[in-house]
DNA sequence: CTAATTGTAACTGCAATTGTTACAATAAGC
DNA sequence: GCTTATTGTAACAATTGCAGTTACAATTAG
C-alpha cells in the first residue's frame, strides 16, 4: 500500500512557510486553501511537525512559522515527523509463520537485514533533499 | 502505511519451493501450513506469481513448482509480481492542490523526481538479492 | 474582554488487507 | 470415463488506516 499523503501535505505546508518572510505566520485555513483540504487535516499534521520541533504554532493571531532554516530540514525529518511508518517497519512481514517448519522458523530473520537495507536506501535519498531544495524546484517550473 | 505482507508471504512460499527437489510440487494447503494462514490466501498469491512467470501450477495432483532457478529470481521480481504498489506509486501525493497558488501549482512536479529516486533506491536493494540468497540465509540461523 | 485561532474528540465514508466459506473447473491416475 | 485431489474464483466479514467533516473547549494577541 501507498505511503500516506500526510508526507506530501507536510512538505507542501512547510514549503508555504519557507516561501514566506520568515517572521510571517500562516493559519491552517490558508494552508488548507493551498493544499485543497480541510483545515483540521492541516492542523493534525502541524501538530506532528510541532512535536518534531520543525514549526512553532501561535494560537490566537497568526498561526505557524518555521523554527529552522529550510536548508536544515531534510525530507527525512518530515517523513519521520509525520510517522508515515514506524521506525524500521516499512515492510509488513507476516507475523506467525509455523516454527515447526525450517523455512517458517527462519524466514523473518532471513528477510530482516535485506528489508532493513532497502528501507534505509529509501530514507537515505530523502535525507539528501532539504526543504530549501524543494523550494528551489518550486520556483523553477519545468522548462521542457 | 506498511507494504503488504503479500510480499513476505510470497518470498516465504518461493523459499519453500526453492528448498525442495526442483521436480517436486507443493500444494497450497501445505504452504499455508508453513506460512500459518488460509490456503486461499496462498492461492491468490500463487496466481500473481504465476502471472509473472515465476511458478507453474498443476491443478489436480501436486500443486506448484518453480519455473526459474532460485538464483535468477530477485526479490524485486517478487515485489513487482505481488503488486504491492503500482509502478512508481510508492508515495501517495495529495491529488488536487490549489493551482491558484504558486506552491500548489508546482508541488507535485517538485516532489516527483525526489520521490522517484527514493523509490528506485529501495527497489535497487531488492533487485540485488536473489531467492537463492534468501535460502542460504534460511539455512544459516543467525550465529549472533 | 473580545475575537481569531488552535487542539482535539467524535464521527463518517472509503478502500485495502487478511481471513473465511463455498463451489465450479481442471486434470492426474487408475 | 470416473474418481478424487487440487486449483481458481467469487462472495463475504472483520479489521485497519486514511481523509474529510463538524463541533467545541482552550488559548492568546491586541
Amino acid at each position: 500500500m501507498q505511503i500516506s499523503s500526510r508526507f506530501s501535505v507536510a512538505v507542501h505546508v512547510l514549503s508555504l512557510l519557507a516561501c514566506q518572510d520568515p517572521a510571517a505566520l500562516l493559519t491552517s485555513d490558508r494552508m488548507a486553501g493551498s493544499v485543497n483540504t480541510n483545515p483540521v487535516v492541516i492542523r493534525r499534521i502541524l501538530g506532528q511537525l510541532k512535536k518534531a520541533g520543525l514549526v512553532e504554532v501561535r494560537a490566537a493571531a497568526g498561526g505557524t512559522f518555521l523554527r529552522l532554516a529550510p536548508a536544515s530540514i531534510s525530507l527525512l525529518d518530515v517523513y519521520r515527523a509525520v510517522e508515515v511508518v514506524a521506525e524500521g517497519k516499512l515492510f509488513h512481514v507476516h507475523a506467525s509463520p509455523n516454527v515447526r517448519c525450517a523455512v517458517g522458523r527462519n524466514i523473518q530473520a532471513a528477510l530482516d537485514a535485506t528489508l532493513a537495507r532497502a528501507q534505509t536506501a529509501l530514507e537515505r535519498e530523502l535525507a539528501r533533499v532539504t526543504l530549501a531544495q524543494v523550494v528551489v524546484d518550486l520556483a523553477l517550473p519545468v522548462a521542457t
